[in-house]
DNA sequence: ATCCGTGCAAATCCTTTGCATGCTC
DNA sequence: GAGCATGCAAAGGATTTGCACGGAT
């Protein structure tokens, strides 16, 4: 997780300007929890900010991907992008059933790869993703 | 990866009815290498069968999917789905440039979770995605 | 003063849906 | 023959784009 400061300054530091709407939107998404979509983001801004653009929005979010700052991920149930905040290694618990997504903090050391295996690859982090079913599903499970 | 049979099979026994239009479907996707998405998937078919319907194709993949013989797999730079017929245990390379992807098959035995980490969800198998970047993009790097 | 960022609205792309017809079982 | 699958076209939803105006540096 990085902070509000080290980001605008990032912003700034790339020829990027800092505008009322784009500090909203990184204190958003710095406080928020989970893995917000576009749209949910865009509700949250403009519930304080009610004319700003879902283009500005949608803009700010991708300087933050190519800052490397901000990582999409897929939303398969619901067919759109979401994005996450913790950019830094971790992994992933993924509901097959509701498709919940959860945060994984844990250091697999072992995760190396032989040349040979990696397709001539020049592999930088790896992410693992565990699939079942949450709490929630597995109640349903005895329907 | 299952055989053609083996899925015409999986269709009837579920009660699925065989067309012309979903053995063709079935066909691409079991000779095909990549990891197609459904637009693709539709000009391939369109090519032999040139009245096949969009709708057809995607509720067909939606019938796999449920049956689990098909996975469908995020492509970030496009926006939109892919779909993988290797559901068997298998892992990605994933270049985070130009968002390429190659299967990766190899056992990593030490990747269990503690009782206390899954977050109460039952975990029936996992993935691990490499990222990093392919042989044509490292060539680039140099620019 | 210079540009970059913004809002608006239209456009685009992927995917889903409704419905009448046709085909599999 | 019954019921599911198909094709078509339109709808839906997420994301992108063009453009003139406004604000940050």
């Amino acid at each position: 997780m990085t902070t509000l400061e080290t980001l605008i300054e990032l912003f700034r530091q790339s020829g990027r300007k800092i505008t009322p709407q784009r500090r909203t939107i990184l204190e958003q998404l710095m406080q928020g929890e989970g893995h917000p979509s576009a749209e949910e983001l865009y509700q949250q801004i403009a519930a304080t900010m009610p004319d700003v653009s879902r283009a500005t929005v949608y803009n700010t979010l991708h300087e933050l991907v190519a800052l490397g700052v901000l990582s999409e991920v897929q939303d398969l149930s619901e067919n759109r992008l979401r994005y996450d905040t913790h950019t830094e290694h971790h992994h992933h618990l993924f509901c097959t059933q509701c498709h919940a997504l959860v945060d994984l903090h844990h250091d697999f050391e072992s995760l190396q790869l032989a040349p040979e295996e990696t397709a001539g690859y020049q592999v930088l982090k790896h992410q693992v993703t565990f699939y079942g079913l949450c709490p929630e599903c597995q109640k349903h499970e005895t329907d």
